[in-house]
DNA sequence: AGTTGTCAAGCTAGT
DNA sequence: ACTAGCTTGACAACT
């Protein structure tokens, strides 16, 4: 079991994550975030192995608008290198990793320009996954996307535009239930369609689901993923007290985290903590998990 | 130096 | 009709 904590770190003072604004655009501007973002993502993968944290999301402003026409520059080949490095220090270290493109990639959107500029960004992740040089357990994760009204209708657009998908997306993309629109059950009916991998989010099964308990659904998703995948990956957060319904929380709650380990006790996944204060609560985790051997 | 409106992309639900 | 929220953060223009 690898924990793990997504994007950002609040610790050493650096962000790998770092853009411009589209106006600002220059084949300078790009090279020299990328340039600090990479070596952000050094420091902060550096940091992590020390502590004991395997699993992590890469940001998807890595590489500021590289999906978008405005993009020009041959990014992957600029930095071949560095990727090359920080891909050997990610399987020396046998590091877990995924990303998580935002709201706006919809596989299965109605309009045809949405679907290509989500492919066009889907490829952006996988190529850049690629140039790490990691195999297929380094994932890609989506919503399955709209409902516009027609909930069956939406899920066969899915079905349909996946199995056009290309092979070096394919590989790495997995659905994620969420909380509002598609659930685990639903995602389980478009993976026996496709074959896909569910990665399972608690929190949002804690607001989404048919009365399943967090066990059953996790042991249906973790099915959805062959060996050659890697583990199950998990997305793991709970509600800010007081707040709306599906905010995340500040700071981790152990109570509740130690129900869900023991809930689904024996099995094996990897957990994503979605929790605000990044890897302070993963730290604590961490902490709490050493103490249990 | 600190503050604050705004940022590529889209959907849904709530006002 | 409009906007907050989404994994929210951080850029950039303004005091």
């Amino acid at each position: 079991m690898k924990i793990g904590y997504p994007c950002i770190n609040r610790n050493i003072g650096c962000t790998a994550n770092s853009t411009f604004r589209l106006a600002s655009y220059s084949r300078e501007n790009l090279i020299s975030k990328v340039e600090n973002n990479l070596s952000c993502l050094r420091n902060i993968l550096e940091f992590n192995v020390k502590q004991g944290l395997l699993f992590f999301r890469i940001s998807s402003d890595l590489v500021p608008f590289a999906s978008h026409p405005i993009c020009r520059f041959d990014w992957l080949n600029h930095f071949k290198t560095d990727f090359k490095e920080i891909g050997a220090f990610i399987q020396k270290n046998d590091l877990r990793i995924s990303m998580h493109p935002d709201q706006f990639v919809l596989i299965n959107a109605k309009d045809s320009d949405i679907v290509k500029r989500s492919i066009n960004e889907l490829e952006y992740h996988c190529d850049l996954l690629d140039a790490l040089g990691l195999d297929k357990t380094a994932r890609v994760q989506i919503h399955v996307g709209g409902v516009y009204g027609e909930k069956d209708k939406s899920m066969q657009r899915f079905i349909r535009e996946y199995r056009k998908l290309n092979m070096k997306i394919k590989k790495r993309l997995v659905i994620e239930n969420d909380d509002k629109l598609y659930s685990v059950k639903d995602c389980l009916v478009i993976s026996n369609e496709t074959g896909i991998p569910v990665l399972f989010d608690s929190f949002h099964h804690q607001c989404l689901n048919h009365g399943e308990t967090n066990r059953e659904s996790l042991v249906m998703a973790k099915s959805t993923w062959k060996n050659s995948d890697g583990s199950l990956m998990v997305d793991y957060s709970s509600q800010k007290s007081g707040a709306r319904k599906g905010t995340h929380t500040e700071h981790i709650n152990m109570r509740l985290f130690r129900q869900f380990l023991a809930e689904t006790e024996g099995l094996n996944f990897d957990i994503m903590l979605e929790i605000k204060d990044k890897e302070k609560s993963a730290l604590k985790v961490i902490k709490a998990l050493n103490n249990l051997i």
